[in-house]
DNA sequence: CTGTTAGCGCATTCAT
DNA sequence: ATGAATGCGCTAACAG
């Protein structure tokens, strides 16, 4: 700045303002800047201006998975949300692992993000207690608690559970399988699904749980599991539609007509959902809304207003289609 | 910094050799430290740190779109192996958007990242320009030229298409369809494969071009266009596994044999391809690997070795399967 | 092994 | 509308 100043004839103060508040400045002077600017190629320090205003413009994101559509596209959302009033995200994977979580906000934190988004509701004690100190916006997204640690936004795992359970009684299937994937989130809501399924009437139930992401094969392999385990037809609840598709595939395979025989229910709505055949029906959760909702609520925040609501949900839909 | 010593009983120097490099400091004094920062939860600030050392020891990362899984395993790969090494991703989406790249960049470059990871090969002018000033390691991933802006890492999208035409004439198929999504390095492919099937021999050509994403459904629309504009059987190559999984899907959904009357080659080998019925033909490109050997190659340079080759082709390999 | 002294490149006062 | 002075929190020499 001191040399863009130079040449411009001004000091260094008058192009810092120029760049941050050009109103402040006069219409000549913010001429002669501007080409002293493009002369030099002068790329502004965000380091340095970060450092002297506390003021990162930077937002922190730690999400399990950057491959899992799910986040990505929660994530994608968030961004673009908060790019557009310049912010910019760092963005790290957590594996679903909490250690390594922490690990990473520690990391974050010593870069002074304005705000930070976090995946689901669980983090370690040394976690919030970083974070707390940190004195700054902390979204908490894709699941809801009474006690975020500033705000979350998201729904209620379990209820979806339940909601497909009390579907699969509507429907009157004689018997339920689950094929679910290995993280919490999906686990409780299958779980939630058997709870409710025994609670509500008679019927077997059979379970295939992964400790491994939602695949494709990994449906097509929970579908074998289930018969190997004695599934003899009914509605599979699927902890994703990944998942689902993969049983749907293995059933038809094996000649299993779906949804005359086999029913599936999946999660996510995701967009190929809606493509394959036959169609899936699923729950329906609207993960751009959740990024954008997360956003929302952040710049209110970054903006002095505290009074948001503490407990954002969004709710769920079950969209039913062919394969139920 | 300051803070800490005091309780600890030496200096705020002593404190940064403390936490840079513990080797310096006995360890008497390092244990009183660890317990004064314990105390005062104190985090480093990290803007502070890269101000002073000219080492933010932050990687700017640019992909077209994070929901698209070709890209975010790229940068997954990628970034574990620079985390590993202690360095932090900025991640931004461009959009396939050239201008967008161009600001991005210099919103990225402002924060001073010690090197920067692109997809693909053009970039605009003025985005050169800045990146050759800046002075640091530069990736260009995911394509290959001879002119790289420092290194690059990736394949030759048009001999993926010649391949896939030789394919093509070896199993002698009657005539092909093209199906292909917007980004231009899809549609490089497409004609590549075009030229060289016209080139080879006989045999009428039919191609839809989407200006959209690929996805299952413009899929299943690119199958019904193709159809409609007069292929009656032979290969259909896609720009991607997902619209190969669209017209296999739509295929059968019309009574179509796959492979028998419609052969399919897709691109990228997603998981799914190796796990839908029938499994997908489709070109192999270990994106993976492209992150890896970014990252390898950016660690040797920010390593300051600048020895290593300015284009890495890690190649691709056309993979048989069931549906052609 | 530890401390002193100088910046890093800006934004933020307070002047004028 | 512009400038001078000061400090953000840390690292990099240089001493001792």
């Amino acid at each position: 700045m001191e040399t863009v100043g130079r040449l411009a004839g001004v000091s260094q103060v008058t192009v810092s303002r120029a760049l941050s508040d050009p109103s402040k400045v006069s219409p000549a002077t913010l001429a002669k800047i501007h080409e002293a600017i493009a002369q030099t190629g002068f790329v502004p320090n965000a380091l340095a201006g970060a450092l002297a205003s506390s003021k990162s413009m930077l937002i922190s994101a730690l999400v399990p998975s950057i491959t899992n559509i799910v986040y990505s596209s929660m994530v994608k959302a968030f961004s673009e949300e908060m790019r557009r009033e310049g912010y910019e995200i760092l963005l790290s994977e957590t594996g679903f692992n909490a250690e390594e979580e922490e690990k990473l906000i520690a990391a974050h934190l010593s870069r002074r993000p304005d705000a930070m988004f976090l995946t689901g509701i669980h983090h370690s004690a040394q976690a919030r207690r970083m974070l707390l100190a940190a004195e700054i916006p902390v979204a908490e997204v894709w699941d809801i608690t009474d006690s975020p640690i500033d705000f979350c936004v998201g729904f209620n795992h379990a209820e979806t559970g339940r909601a497909a359970a009390d579907f699969a009684r509507r429907k009157s299937y004689p018997q339920v399988g689950v094929v679910s994937a290995g993280d919490e989130r999906a686990r409780r809501r299958s779980e939630a699904f058997l709870r409710q399924w025994h609670r509500s009437g008679e019927g077997a139930s059979v379970s295939m749980l992964f400790d491994a992401p939602a695949t494709l094969a990994n449906g097509r392999a929970g579908f074998r599991g289930l018969l190997d385990k004695g599934f003899t037809g009914g509605l599979v609840h699927c902890s994703s539609d990944l998942l689902a598709h993969g049983v749907i595939i293995e059933a038809q395979s094996r000649g299993l007509d779906v949804p005359g025989r086999i029913a599936v229910l999946g999660f996510g709505d995701q967009p190929f959902a809606d493509a394959v055949e036959p169609r899936i029906t699923t729950v329906r959760v609207d993960m751009a809304a959740f990024g954008r909702a997360a956003a929302q609520s952040m710049l209110a925040r970054l903006g002095g207003d505290r009074t948001g609501p503490p407990v954002i949900d969004l709710g769920f839909e079950i969209v039913e289609r062919e394969s139920t």
